[in-house]
DNA sequence: TTGAATGCAAAGCTTTTGCAATTCA
DNA sequence: TGAATTGCAAAAGCTTTGCATTCAA
């Protein structure tokens, strides 16, 4: 908390109460602004404030947004936790973080293009083990 | 386009003079459809319709549908083409093709866990030589 | 002939923008 | 104080739905 506190003010932005609160709602799992407004409406804060905090937090590469198959960004908490890649029930929409070496994609791109990789994106979609 | 024909006739669709032109407009790269119907438009189909064959082209396996980072989809045709992943440059917006591997996170995941894979999704968002 | 497909209009969602009021440093 | 932030309303996109009409098998 005291890092992210740091990290606004160093670019200019303020830890607010609102910002507070949707960094608290922010969880390692990806979650769309639909569902963090579960927890934060009732606290009276607006969902444009919501997406206004997101994009600064993603800015800051504190929290991360992922694109899933259902139109609607998602975003998760990025401080302190390890690269990893999602499985996506298309039942229950759970998602689950699931680590993998991807280094030697990324070493085998560099070998055979010139694309410059600065982040990707690696999701499994299918059924849980509860909705098989 | 007799597969395609066979395909859609087989599960009680039709192929129409739209169809067979929304057909054409696909390409093995993504395209949104607001890019698809720069071509379709002038031919007087309307987005809808677009909407509609591509959903259906999807459930046949004849076409792909990708989240890239602009919360709009994208289509790709499937039809005789590898299995791939992208290169997706956040400059200019173009897309890439590239084939890797990935036989060893799919036996990974199904070794660590119970998740039931259906699809998966690898993209690599950077810069285009191009565009560095 | 008849169910599938089309096109238009309208609605539904998510996300963004404008702006006055408020808040934090 | 002054710039950043907030909340409300409204707008902007993308996508879907309803429905009468048209079309393909």
């Amino acid at each position: 908390m005291l890092n992210v506190d740091k990290t606004l003010h160093r670019q200019g932005y303020r830890l607010t109460k609102q910002r507070r609160q949707i960094l608290g709602a922010l969880t390692p799992r990806p979650q769309s602004v639909y569902q963090m407004m579960k927890t934060l409406k009732p606290k009276g804060i607006d969902k444009v404030t919501v997406y206004r905090a997101l994009a600064c937090f993603v800015q800051l590469g504190i929290a991360g947004k992922i694109q899933l198959d259902d139109n609607t960004a998602h975003y998760e908490l990025l401080a302190g936790s390890k690269h990893h890649h999602h499985l996506i029930c298309k039942s229950c929409g759970s998602v689950d973080d699931i680590p993998l070496n991807e280094k030697l994609f990324l070493n085998k791109i560099r070998k055979l293009t010139k694309f410059q990789i600065q982040r990707h994106a690696l999701e499994f979609f299918g059924l849980c083990a509860e909705c098989q």
